[in-house]
DNA sequence: GTAATTTCTTGCCAAATGGCAAGTATTTAC
DNA sequence: GTAAATACTTGCCATTTGGCAAGAAATTAC
């Protein structure tokens, strides 16, 4: 596992010297988990915050009909975390599944607490991480809106093409809110132009 | 304008001591709007955060086709922002419209640093804000990938049944992910039941 | 390496949603 | 109060998406 990954992950959510950012990214322990394990389980409390340094990790719930529906996709660097779960210490609704073996970097809800309260700039950097992490959802939902299937999974094509290559088709048609079925007819209609 | 409103709401968020919330509440200033006034253009930087004591706003930006689309409907009361706008002091993407003749309470950027700097409850207070908002995203997002146009009418209808009574049906349409004219059959379909 | 399992594709048809245009209802402006 | 503008509904038909089932392809287990 590699530190240095984490503390340039740090950098880019809120820049700072690179003693502070190395100073926090000492504070995170590393963890690895292997395939199909689960990171956090639905009722359960979301107790420590993740850092996804290498792997691919879904988040999953399920509809009126019993079916699994994958809510969120998450692929390296990026933070994983069940956010109103963590923050407020309450039990979560969903899984998250590990679809690789993967690495992360973690911190416990308590140790978070007192570097809130400890040091200035974490809590700077606890805020732009909520507000990245608001304004990447935010731009989801907009494209729920505003896009058709075919421009939601171009977009995701173009900004993930990695996530092709490690995550089933039926997540990635689920976490674009249409079936395996119709992706396969979206990827064949394009395939063919 | 009804400054007790304010402080009620700022305590839903996170519980604390009155004299606390009677502070906070304080540090806000009152502000009107008319109907159809924009609280904040496409461009341009969100320079005060604002909360809705009484009206309707609604968000909206375009698609490809240069078609309007609704992109959030506030109902008081609830924080009116863009979160990323605010928080980096960038242009936003989307207009905020009143709907209807709003009142609201707004704090500059500054002045919610300067908060953020010398009050550790506030701090704690906009991250529950963030956390909550992200939540309410959350919960749309699944919403749209996980229940029908028809289910996801019937929730709104059951959770902001004013919205109804305030927003005409093609911004609600819109809002949902559907044209007014399914919205319109939906509503039909169901009222026939 | 082979069998079992899982994933992906495809054909058939059904259901949901959209586009357009006309007509009705409601709201707004003066 | 009346005319104009806006909002809503509805019919017709097209397009998108879904459900199911069968088969092909890829992955996994031993």
């Amino acid at each position: 596992m590699n530190r240095e990954i984490l503390q340039k992950y740090i950098t880019s959510i809120l820049p700072m010297p690179t003693d502070k950012s190395a100073f926090f990214a000492e504070q995170f322990e590393p963890i690895k988990f292997s395939k199909d394990e689960l990171l956090l389980k639905e009722n359960k409390i979301n107790k420590d915050t993740f850092v996804l340094e290498s792997g691919y990790i879904r988040s999953f719930t399920f509809n009126q009909n019993d079916e699994e529906v994958t809510t969120n996709i998450f692929s390296a660097p990026c933070f994983v975390n069940d956010f109103l779960s963590f923050f407020k210490q309450q039990p979560t609704s969903e899984n998250y599944q590990c679809l690789t073996h993967c690495k992360l970097w973690t911190m416990s809800y308590e140790k978070v607490q007192t570097c809130f309260h400890t040091y200035p700039e974490f809590r700077e950097f606890g805020r732009m991480m909520l507000v990245t992490n608001y304004s990447n959802l935010h731009d989801r939902m907009l494209g729920m809106v505003k896009d058709t299937a075919e421009n939601r999974y171009l977009k995701l094509m173009k900004n993930h093409p990695d996530i092709f290559q490690n995550v089933p088709l039926k997540f990635i048609a689920s976490y674009l809110g249409i079936t395996d079925t119709s992706l396969s007819r979206i990827r064949k209609e394009i395939a063919s132009k």
